[in-house]
DNA sequence: TGACTGCCCATGAGAGCCCATGGTATCCCA
DNA sequence: TGGGATACCATGGGCTCTCATGGGCAGTCA
């Protein structure tokens, strides 16, 4: 399984093009398709991205039949229907198209940010507003990490 | 299995034809039959579609009902009866037939929607209409993704 | 014979590919 | 330990080729 560790800031270029941080790029070798898969957050203002090998695994419990069901609609709707798949250049740059760079107001630069099994790209200004929010959060909650811990808690990231 | 995903809008030109979006072509190929398998959703002004092996899949799920039931009654004379398939011409264009366009409401554009094992097409402004209500639910439902094996905590999307 | 379907070609825009470059971190050797 | 060389990475620009779109023509069926 990838995982995505720490945080960088890349230029947007005037064709759109970002480049991935290599270390993200490393995580994601070997995968069947040579890129990122992004989707917008409902959340907040980010695009949250991980390989095919991750979305492959979000849509494993929907198979031929499940669009009977209501709940799949709204889930195939708003995870498949808004997804992309971004490959990389030679270079190992994705193009972001302008419904996800409008979403996430990105303009000249991008954050891209670790998140474990994913990443999330991030106008910087905005992630640094969020990020210390989380923190002061954090603080006051006394928020710890269980290792190991029993799933289906809040979670450990926030 | 063909993964679709995104979303694309393209015209239909006077004689009714319309571009398959080549990421969804590329996800078909392979497969025996050159082309699409479309019927009408039940349950909303779309075309559902997918590729030949897709419909094969749906019909190993109706054979999991009783035959001489009335769900059996029911599901093959939607699926099976309504379904065309559409071949694609030399530029991966199909023609949509008049009983799916009326069931659908397309005009002079058509929306291609991704929905992970199938694909749909839609009336653009509908689809916006729809897609915006399902995105409001997932939201209010704090829906998440809890994929089949992994514990997720909050799941993926958020 | 007429209408429609399927096949072919043309074209503009945009995406993707290739090459070049500057900076930085790392490695090797003295 | 310090300096030079090298390799990798982020960035920029130009070019090619694919894709979406439009129209024409021939074959087929009613």
């Amino acid at each position: 399984m990838a995982l995505f560790l720490s945080t960088t800031t890349n230029k947007v270029d005037t064709k759109g093009r970002v480049s991935v941080p290599a270390a993200f790029r490393a995580a994601l070798a070997g995968q069947s398709f040579h890129g990122i898969v992004a989707l917008p957050s409902f959340k907040y203002p980010a695009i949250q991205c991980g390989g095919m090998e991750w979305m492959e695994q979000l849509g494993s419990g929907v198979d031929a039949f499940d669009f009977f069901s209501d709940d799949h609609d709204t889930l195939t709707a708003t995870l498949f229907a808004n997804a992309q798949q971004l490959a990389f250049d030679g270079e190992g740059r994705i193009v972001l198209p302008a419904s996800l760079i409008e979403h996430a107001n990105i303009n000249k630069t991008a954050a891209f940010v670790g998140r474990g099994p994913l990443f999330e790209i991030w106008q910087p200004d905005a992630f640094a507003t969020y990020q210390s929010e989380a923190t002061r959060r954090a603080a006051e909650q006394g928020l710890t990490l269980r290792p190991a811990g029993p799933p289906g808690g809040t979670g450990g990231a926030g």
